[in-house]
DNA sequence: TCTGGGGTCCTAGGACCC
DNA sequence: TCTGGGGTCCTAGGACCC
């Protein structure tokens, strides 16, 4: 029985390409965009590329290289992004009911046809109606496992001949193209293990597929064996269809400026414990357990200190106030002075939906789920959706000058997601 | 001065029980 | 006082992804 092709599709320089396309006069210009609080550099053009400007190098450190080579800087956009993404998502499940959104910028596909010929025509209407209908540019990459999609869809970028399409489902092409292939580049293969396998010899993705199943096993357990087998040809990693449900909720940011006091760090982490039980509420979930991190600044040379501690709940809640409250005794706990925090988080754990949950004996003794708090909850979250987020919080987050609140000074519009300034041309 | 944030999964080791 | 093995559950830490 032949094998249905695994189809990767993946969004060129996703985020620079979602602001080109509101903003056309970027296009063959060197853009980049940076990570939240405008730490390093998380997407290029192909310009920028070109200028020696890296992966993930620190902003910072490049502020003047931008400038002296008029480099245009966005800080991320992530409502713009998301956005995008689903629209993106939107055209290519016009192609098959089988697909997987597997990253803001990445999707499976599966097709079952056997014909190359019009596996070609698939891939390259694939393209073209991407592009067309979303402006977003992406290649494709096609074979009979995800990990090989993941190579063809590398060599659909990188090969100048490619038109942006590549199949890899010929033995020795794909022998030859994984002994080229650096291990550290193979999908679910990191920079530990690559490090790790390099000091052992195994240098290229082909000389890891020359190992026995035991022996990966035992290097790298069976998350390694998988990614082996996939590169053997042999699907090991299915598709996913449906999202799971989530299993955690995390919010956490970076300061603006170094924490010192006890004070702004329960400002910011009141901030962020809304916003995880906004997502939770939105998903319809509860949670059944809070954890609290905080950190100094890994990096840098002041005394380092970090610490995480949960707190379960008597039954699981989405219930801001009480969240809220679990999440501020455990900072209060772990707070230290003298130490110049970096950062603090919140996740919320052991979710569960919010309906079909089995109702226990405690859920008739605790009040915090009671009837009342539900529509206080729907009201909030109605409000902060139509006016925008923030536009009612609760006022342990604040109501002075946000000293901790990260660095956005690039900050493109809203373009997709704020009504009144949709561009006709994307109204649906 | 300034180096992201949000996820998932696996494993080893300890606690506990029989 | 001496003495065993096996199972389960939980957690911390490590690895990966984008």
């Amino acid at each position: 029985m032949e094998h249905p092709f695994y189809v990767m599709v993946d969004c060129n320089n996703f985020y620079v390409s979602c602001e080109r396309a509101f903003n056309p006069a970027l296009e063959r210009r060197p853009v980049v965009v940076l990570s939240n609080n405008d730490g390093c550099i998380i997407a290029r053009s192909e310009e920028a590329k070109a200028l020696g400007i890296g992966m993930a190098e620190p902003a910072f450190k490049r502020r003047a290289f931008f400038l002296s080579n008029d480099v245009t800087v966005f800080s991320s956009n992530y409502a713009l992004y998301g956005d995008m993404s689903s629209r993106v998502h939107g055209v290519l499940s016009r192609f098959t009911p089988e697909i997987e959104h597997y990253s803001i910028d990445e999707c499976f596909l599966l097709l079952h046809t056997k014909n190359r010929k019009r596996l070609f025509s698939l891939a390259h209407q694939i393209r073209q109606q991407v592009r067309q209908w979303t402006g977003i540019p992406v290649c494709v990459g096609i074979a009979h496992t995800k990990t090989l999609a993941k190579v063809a869809n590398r060599l659909a970028k990188k090969r100048p001949n490619s038109g942006g399409v590549w199949i890899l489902d010929d033995p020795t092409q794909i022998e030859q193209e994984l002994a080229i292939l650096e291990i550290e580049d193979v999908w679910g293969i990191g920079r530990r293990n690559s490090k790790k396998m390099h000091a052992m010899g195994v240098k290229s993705a082909l000389d890891l597929t020359q190992r026995t199943h035991e022996w990966i096993r035992k290097k790298l357990t069976v998350c390694g064996l998988r990614t082996v087998m996939e590169l053997q040809g042999i699907p090991a990693i299915p598709m996913e269809e449906e999202p799971p449900t989530a299993k955690s909720i995390t919010c956490s940011r970076s300061f603006g400026v170094r924490i010192t006091n006890l004070s702004e760090l329960q400002e910011a982490l009141s901030c962020y414990v809304q916003r995880a039980t906004e997502k939770l509420r939105s998903r319809k979930l509860q949670a059944g357990a809070v954890q609290v991190f905080i950190t100094t600044a890994r990096l840098s040379d002041d005394p380092q200190y970090s610490n995480i501690g949960t707190l379960p709940l008597q039954t699981p809640s989405s219930y801001t106030p009480e969240l809220q409250a679990k999440a501020q005794t455990i900072l209060k706990d772990l707070f230290r002075s003298g130490f110049r925090y970096q950062k603090v988080g919140v996740l919320l754990l052991e979710l569960v939906p919010e309906n079909g949950r089995q109702l226990t004996f405690n859920d008739f003794l605790d009040d915090s789920n009671s009837k009342q708090n539900k529509p206080l909850m729907k009201a909030l979250d109605a409000i902060n959706q139509r006016h925008g987020r923030g536009t009612l919080h609760f006022a342990s987050s604040g109501t002075g000058k946000k000293r901790w609140h990260m660095n956005q000074n690039k900050l493109s519009k809203r373009f997709t997601t704020t009504w009144s300034e949709l561009p006709i041309a994307f109204a649906r």
